[in-house]
DNA sequence: ACCTTTAGGATCATTTTTATCCTTTTTAGT
DNA sequence: ACTAAAAAGGATAAAAATGATCCTAAAGGT
């Protein structure tokens, strides 16, 4: 219950391995998904959509590839996992639609806390700290 | 993300409304479906499981139906969750398997944060807390 | 021009989710 | 015994999500 997809695993291995390297560094999608183990074509998807949500940089063509468009201090878990799976929400009742039936839902006030538990901790992270290698 | 499925609901709605009964009470899969809201036969399967876990008794024939085999501030809601959705773990890397990369993985101890969090949260809600009608 | 590399769109296979149906077994009541 | 009621168990199926792959276009460097 309530796993991270392959997405979501790739789009961390990918982004922190682009934060290992010396800053700026602009890194192949072929030696991102090589390195971090996993599919380049999936990899290009997400990286396409986090280059729009201006976590990374992209540039084409000979020398291209992708870089950190902002410090991986100024990362977060949460922004990077809700990048490619969505809102934390352990279940519908706590999504900004809200509850229809959360008048006689306990279970509601569960969720909510459950959701800002997980939001929290993930706020928490930076990738900064993910990339770091052994203290 | 993160998200409980529809057995997931079903199985807390459905059991939380047995827990609304007087206690030994025994209700239809029909009743139950009905006040719950939810399909009957999806229900039959979560509730033939929860029999087998003993979290209720069933009753076959005329007159039969389904009871609490326990006390429902004896059955916590992670109990019920875990029993229709497997183990709480926000990733692989934190179920029993364990994580072949956590060596390098550090991401790793946030997930293992994340699941000690959410485990905790629900151990500590129990059925008849969820029963419970207006204050 | 030509090669490299990402962008974008379409497509597709697999798995999971969300059921439904049918037959069998059990039980109560007559 | 017979019948009706109700859950048990198994098979099946539709729909949605997941996990990819492929192809063409666009952009940039030499």
């Amino acid at each position: 219950m309530m796993e991270l997809t392959r997405k979501g695993e790739y789009a961390i291995r990918g982004i922190v391995h682009l934060a290992r390297l010396p800053h700026g560094n602009v890194a192949l999608l072929s030696e991102i998904a090589e390195a971090a183990e996993l599919p380049q074509t999936f990899l290009a998807k997400i990286f396409q959509n986090f280059a729009k949500l201006g976590f990374v940089n992209s540039y084409r063509g000979t020398g291209g590839g992708f870089s950190l468009a902002r410090p991986a201090a100024a990362i977060t878990l949460r922004q990077v996992v809700e990048a490619v799976e969505g809102p934390i929400a352990p279940n519908r009742c706590v999504t900004e639609l809200g509850c229809e039936r959360s008048a006689t839902c306990r279970v509601h006030t569960v969720w909510r806390r459950v959701q800002e538990q997980v939001v929290g901790i993930l706020d928490g992270v930076t990738i900064e700290e993910l990339a770091r290698e052994e203290d």
